[in-house]
RNA sequence: GGGCGGAUAGCUCAGUCGGUUAGAGCGCAUCUCUUACAAAGAUGAGGUCGCAGGUUCGAGUCCUGUUCCGCCCA
């Protein structure tokens, strides 16, 4: 037999690369039922997750971690229940974020991306991902992500390119993608259009300004009108007044002039505005303001862009133009108040739309750009969910979602970067159509020109992200992953990008392949530190995962990340609870340590059949049970639960009383230490299997040792089906019905916790020495016999001398002197003399006899209520079991208080 | 303005068919290096489950209102 040495403590480190690398080279990654491989079977329903790709140039961070745990979790679970597993990998060429990295880079040499040039840039952009690529997907690896690396993708590359070009091309065709000029959001620092997703208001202090709008008739009347953007008196273009307010009715129809600028603008009336808003005129710039660009095109107003993509005034400015948009705002306030057309300034709590990636001020401004009609894709996207083929978890954010989709607007997909998919539309410097193509042309479609340029923007990366779930699998083409694979089975994200990408995703599936890519969107929150506080550079508090598991392990960080949350709840991180998770780790090492040392003592084989103790069928019934409820909260997405019931289950039962029972039962040897070992291997293979998803280093790693030990001993110690290559390709415990002894076992054994754990109670409360071996009597009643059995039990983990341990049914005499106490409905006595004060025994009995008669009367009254009556049969008759052992406990007390006197 | 979430032990959180004196980890106190584990073991202290109503035989759990904190949307 080979001697098997383990070290005391769980050295991750020594394990966890080593197991990845064999499950990876072993293909365990793989799906096992592969269309493109011989012997495939269609009818078998896989299980399918395409990753949430992150920035093929980003660092792992804990929402990562976070990701990348619970769709391991998932994976590995199904594929333990022998469901034909996929997990696709990938990343995302994040357009803006990259750029900004590889512009960065160029700012270092001192080059700008203009100076270059496009193709350029787009060389050295590929050139950095080339480089940094790698990084994310190697992180994602050290998590333990169990994902076929074979069928990696990238949003950029040939393939995926190929389905955005199809995606848009088919929208165009059916003219659902248009171009044209809109107000959108415009960021100055990227010089790039964004889409409404990406703007964030944050509410800042800033100034409103009154001043005056002077009649053009030379009357020297005024409207007073407030803003809290003077520099956007530039490209005004009406005042409009609400039409029943009487301080400014009879200016409706008159002219009124642009402060500085001189121009003569109308006055119109519009129940938009807000009478008690500032002095109730409102400023009209249709073209730098969402609100008044709807009022300019009601009322047929002109529309003066007043600035450029880097947000500084032009020629429409007048005497300002060439300013930046703040600059221009101090000096046009400063110039009016030199022409006394100020009023006054006052402080504004004000909303300012900042850009979410650079962080400043978005301006609002018309530009041409492409646009998606949105409404038929969004009604179908609907639809899909109150229907019910998309499940959201948890339910809550189905009205969220409702809401998002019920008001969208119009998606403007083009940016004017140049890392990207580029639009594939070609204008003619001939005719000036639009020639749209699947493939590059060297012509215009309509006059057949070759003078033809492509537009020279790219689409917004959700684009490419939205089509994922198929792109990834073949689409357009008709290839045998698409069509086995897809639709894919659960979308697993943080709820934060549920608008960005969930929705996108089911708006594309449905409208390009007709089906819902995926039948569950699992949201998860996002993570905190232990605080409650978000986690950010600026406040010092972020947490890295990749330290976190260089110092901990990476299955402490997964449970602690899986076992801390629950569906969309954000996840408070401390590394206390990684620190305790580790510890876990460590306990479940030693106690294989623990069975594999068993093993070896015990025979190997047995002489009979099984005599099972109490003590192996209570573990057995436990597993069981837990079996059961991991079953039930698996499919509940209870996932967080079910890790904790097998932690509590490993560490509570397995080896807080059963390992330590089995010690004894072990030096006993023969067959009882045969079948002791058998039930200690069989209970530590079956914890291993649940427990696997969950931390899946420890314990494969852990795993590999039991199996080359049981088999090296006998093959009984086999599990049924024998042992499986790898613990992560092993069988999930199937739950079963619970049997007849269950019940009746899981109460015995209560019992006998219930009862050490008295004498436990009195010892520390005496002061009895831990190794002191103390005689004991203890009066069972009708239990006699089931207690008597575990004798051996109670004496071991109450430290009590055996000779010493008398069982009695009933008991005339008292041991006196004697310290004694009742647990449930059992008398214990601890003879020590000297350690027995009268009146202090009198007084601990006492306060026990108060606490049961306390009990006997809130049961009674209970039961004397409608509670009898109404309540479920089974519910009264546990309380009235309940008050049955109350009264046994308590009349026993008062026999005992007696035999003090 | 609309919507959502949270409020449970000193801290961080579980508690998803409502079942009758509420659980975990960490922290705290006392004791123990007992040959799986001191990253451990044993024992203990600690909570009127934000507040006010209601439904029910029974509410941390369901309903209404309310306060505070956080988030999303406009």
């Amino acid at each position: 037999m080979p001697e098997i040495s383990l070290p005391k403590t769980y050295d991750f480190s020594a394990v966890e690369e080593r197991i990845y690398a064999w499950w990876e080279k072993s293909g365990f990654f793989k799906p096992s039922n592969d269309p493109n491989k011989p012997g495939f079977d269609p009818s078998r329903k896989p299980f399918v997750i395409s990753i949430p790709p992150p920035n093929v140039t980003g660092e792992l961070h804990l929402g990562h971690a976070m990701f990348v745990s619970m769709e391991d979790l998932m994976i590995r679970y199904h594929r333990m229940k022998g469901v034909p597993t996929l997990w696709v990998p990938g990343t995302d060429h994040a357009g803006i974020a990259t750029q900004l990295q590889v512009e960065k880079m160029l700012a270092r040499e001192g080059l700008t991306r203009d100076q270059i040039g496009r193709e350029e840039f787009v060389r050295r952009a590929w050139e950095w991902k080339n480089k940094y690529g790698g990084i994310i997907t190697r992180q994602i690896r050290r998590l333990g992500a169990s994902c076929d690396w074979e069928r990696e993708r990238f949003t950029l590359d040939e393939g995926l390119s190929k389905a955005v070009r199809e995606a848009f091309v088919r929208l165009y065709e059916k003219g659902m993608i248009y171009r044209g000029p809109r107000m959108i959001n415009w960021s100055p620092g990227l010089r790039t259009a964004v889409s409404d997703l990406e703007v964030e208001y944050s509410q800042e202090q800033g100034t409103l300004y009154y001043f005056k709008y002077m009649l053009a008739d030379g009357s020297g009347e005024y409207i007073p009108v407030a803003t809290t953007r003077p520099e956007t008196i530039l490209g005004d273009s009406a005042v409009a007044v609400h039409p029943e307010d009487e301080r400014y009715q009879r200016f409706i129809g008159k002219k009124v002039i642009v402060p500085i600028l001189g121009r003569e603008i109308p006055v119109i009336a519009d129940p938009y505005v807000d009478r008690s808003f500032g002095s109730g005129g409102l400023k009209v710039t249709p073209a730098h303001d969402p609100n008044d660009y709807q009022l300019g095109q009601r009322h047929g107003l002109e529309f003066i862009s007043i600035m450029d993509e880097a947000a500084r005034i032009n020629q429409n400015g007048g005497p300002y133009a060439g300013m930046d948009r703040f600059e221009c705002r101090k000096k046009i306030w400063a110039d009016m108040e030199a022409a006394g057309l100020t009023i006054k300034t006052e402080p504004y709590m004000m909303s300012v739309p900042r850009s979410q990636r650079g962080g400043e001020p978005i301006e609002p401004m018309i530009s041409t750009q492409w646009f998606v009609r949105i409404q038929s894709m969004a009604e179908a996207a609907l639809e899909a969910v109150r229907d019910g083929r998309i499940k959201i978890i948890p339910e809550r954010f189905v009205k969220v979602y409702y809401n998002w989709l019920e008001n969208i607007q119009d998606w403007c997909i083009s940016r004017q970067l140049w890392w990207g998919h580029r639009i594939p539309v070609w204008y003619c410097g001939d005719c000036g159509e639009m020639t749209v193509s699947r493939v590059d042309p060297t012509r215009c479609a309509h006059c057949g020109s070759p003078r033809i340029e492509q537009d020279p923007d790219v689409l917004d990366t959700w684009f490419s992200s939205g089509l994922w779930p198929f792109s990834t699998l073949g689409w357009p083409d008709p290839t045998p992953d698409l069509a086995y694979f897809y639709p894919t089975s659960v979308l697993e994200t943080g709820y934060d990008i549920l608008f960005f990408w969930v929705t996108r995703m089911i708006m594309m599936g449905l409208e390009f392949t007709g089906q819902v890519p995926f039948h569950t969107v699992y949201l998860h929150g996002l993570i905190r530190d232990e605080h409650g506080q978000k986690m950010s550079k600026s406040k010092g508090n972020v947490v890295d995962p990749l330290e976190v598991m260089n110092q901990m392990g990476t299955d402490a960080l997964r449970f602690t990340l899986l076992v801390g949350s629950t569906p969309g709840n954000d996840v408070n991180l401390s590394l206390k609870k990684v620190e305790a998770n580790r510890n876990f780790a460590n306990k479940l090492w030693n106690i294989g340590r623990f069975v594999l040392g068993a093993l070896e003592q015990a025979p190997d084989t047995p002489l009979r059949e099984p005599i099972w103790t109490l003590p192996d069928s209570w573990i057995w019934a436990r597993l069981q049970d837990l079996v059961r409820q991991v079953d039930r909260l698996f499919n509940a997405y209870q996932y967080g639960e079910a890790g904790r019931q097998i932690y509590e289950f490993i560490w509570g039962d397995f080896a807080d009383w059963y390992v330590e029972i089995a010690k004894q039962q072990l030096a006993e040897g023969g067959d009882r230490a045969f079948w002791t070992a058998y039930t200690l291997t069989r209970v530590l293979d079956m914890s291993l299997r649940l427990l696997h998803p969950f931390t899946p280093f420890v314990t494969e790693e852990l795993w590999g040792y039991l199996k080359q030990a049981c088999m090296a001993k006998s093959i009984a110690f086999s599990p049924r089906g024998g042992w499986e290559e790898a613990l992560m390709v092993a069988h999930f415990p199937e739950p079963r019905e619970p049997e007849e002894w269950e019940a009746q076992t899981l109460e015995d054994f209560a019992l006998v916790q219930e009862i050490i754990r008295g004498i436990r109670n009195l010892r520390t409360e005496k002061k009895v020495p831990p190794s002191r071996r103390i005689p004991a009597v203890i009066v069972c009643g009708e239990r006699l016999d089931v207690l008597k059995a575990q004798a051996a039990v109670v004496a071991h983990l109450a430290v009590l001398d055996p000779a010493q341990l008398i069982f009695e049914h009933t008991l005339e005499e008292k041991p006196n002197p004697a310290i004694s106490l009742v647990v449930a409905g059992v008398e214990l006595y601890l003879p020590l003399a000297g350690l027995v004060d009268r009146d202090e025994e009198r007084a601990r009995l006492e306060k026990e006899l108060a606490e049961a008669q306390g009990q006997i009367e809130r049961l009674e009254k209970l039961l004397n209520s409608s509670f009898a009556e109404k309540a479920p049969p089974a519910v009264v008759e546990k309380e009235r079991q309940k008050l049955a052992v109350w009264q046994e406990t308590a009349a026993r007390l008062k026999g005992q208080l007696e035999a003090l006197l």
